[in-house]
DNA sequence: ATTAAAATTTAGATGAGTCTAAAAATATTT
DNA sequence: AAATATTTTTAGACTCATCTAAATTTTAAT
């Protein structure tokens, strides 16, 4: 049984929503990740639970079935697959990359998908940071923490970011920093959580709005 | 005003068409390369000519403005983009690659178009031999000819393949023949226009149907 | 020039995906 | 516990792309 692109977009939102909530995902919170209205998300829902891709109780919210899960991990997969394509060898900026990979994830080929994670030498993670699935729907996690949990006095390094629109990601164009970019956290203003940061021997003053987006791990080396 | 997938199909399958027969192109003949009903094509021709994609009279059959033209080439230029894409970095056949190509051909990005074709280093011809349109629609055409029609005594290298079914690229990949092949017209039958062929010091015979799919120029050095 | 055949268009219906407006169910406040 | 607010579902309509069946036009044959 195929899936049409549409529900693809569906399974993608719903699975994307339950990583954040952990709980049922709600119609309207598939709506507001679609851009449809609640109306049009119902009837999607029915569709998709006859072809048992989720479980669906009127009025008390979905969540995925194994092939369900499956379904979605794999659009994941190929789209991030995509941006590490569009970036590593078609000169796309990290910030380029993703409605290009809207569209691509959508190709049906089982042999392009394989052939191409070969061609990018099996990465691990995506231009922003986040991990691959591997053919088996498999994700491997590592620990990171966002910025604004790190503590003062302790270097980091960026290994993700939470936002990546473009507009953010431009942010941090600005100020040089990428994956990989060491940050030393000096200190932490008390009344709104700013930061100062270390980076490249620059010190820039971070809000909590920008700390909170930033994923880091401790450095090697405390 | 953006295309649908379905309009770009359209247009391909009339520019394809236009091709070989020079003059209108008729209902019918969309239909069956389409793989619709006659009715279906007669709705999108109003459609394609409301966007003036094309002149259609009704009854009269329909051709394809300058604006329609450029739109064609584009997609037609994607198609055989993907294809080297594919055969070139991703280990396909070239009996593997149109389905694919299909659905790559719709993806909406300039910029992936452009850096694609630096990737591949601005290939001038597809798997199948067939030229590459240009950034402007602009298409080099070599002058070749029809196996077929070739002359008993001469040699020629295989420059393309008129007919690019699976079915045909196997029986090429069996004998090893494929673009670039030296091919030593032997000898003509009169009776079925079969014809003794000489293939890397191999001699083999073809039935009209096979040398009127393959393209051929004659060989640098008589 | 009629008649028959073939090609094309129209009319009406269907399914996928969406919408608005109204109804129903659930959650929150008083 | 009622009243109110919010969320969700239903009902009915729309667009796109398709189909079948019938009507029309063009082409070919008598
Ligand atoms: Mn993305
Ligand atoms: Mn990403
Ligand atoms: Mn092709
Ligand atoms: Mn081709």
């Amino acid at each position: 049984m195929l899936t049409t692109l549409t529900e693809e977009n569906y399974l993608k939102a719903i699975y994307h929503i339950s990583q954040s909530t952990q709980s049922e995902v709600s119609t309207n919170a598939i709506a507001q990740k679609i851009d449809a209205k609640a109306s049009s998300v119902t009837d999607m829902l029915k569709k998709l639970a006859d072809k048992n891709l989720i479980t669906y109780i009127k009025y008390r919210g979905v969540h995925l079935t194994e092939k369900g899960r499956l379904a979605a991990v794999d659009i994941v997969r190929k789209h991030r697959l995509w941006e590490v394509f569009l970036v590593d060898k078609l000169n796309f900026a990290w910030d380029e990359v993703h409605d290009v990979a809207e569209q691509l994830e959508h190709i049906k080929s089982q042999k392009l998908i394989n052939e191409l994670e070969a061609l990018l030498d099996f990465p691990t993670h995506d231009p922003h940071g986040d991990p691959i699935p591997d053919k088996n729907g498999q994700i491997h996690r590592t620990n990171k923490i966002l910025l604004s949990q790190a503590e003062v006095g302790k270097s980091y390094t960026c290994v993700g970011v939470l936002d990546s629109s473009s507009d953010f990601l431009k942010y941090l164009d600005k100020y040089k920093i990428g994956i990989g970019t060491a940050l030393q956290l000096e200190d932490k203003e008390d009344f709104d959580q700013s930061m100062n940061i270390i980076i490249n021997d620059d010190a820039i003053v971070m809000s909590k709005a920008i700390t909170n987006n930033i994923y880091v791990k401790l450095h090697k080396g405390n």
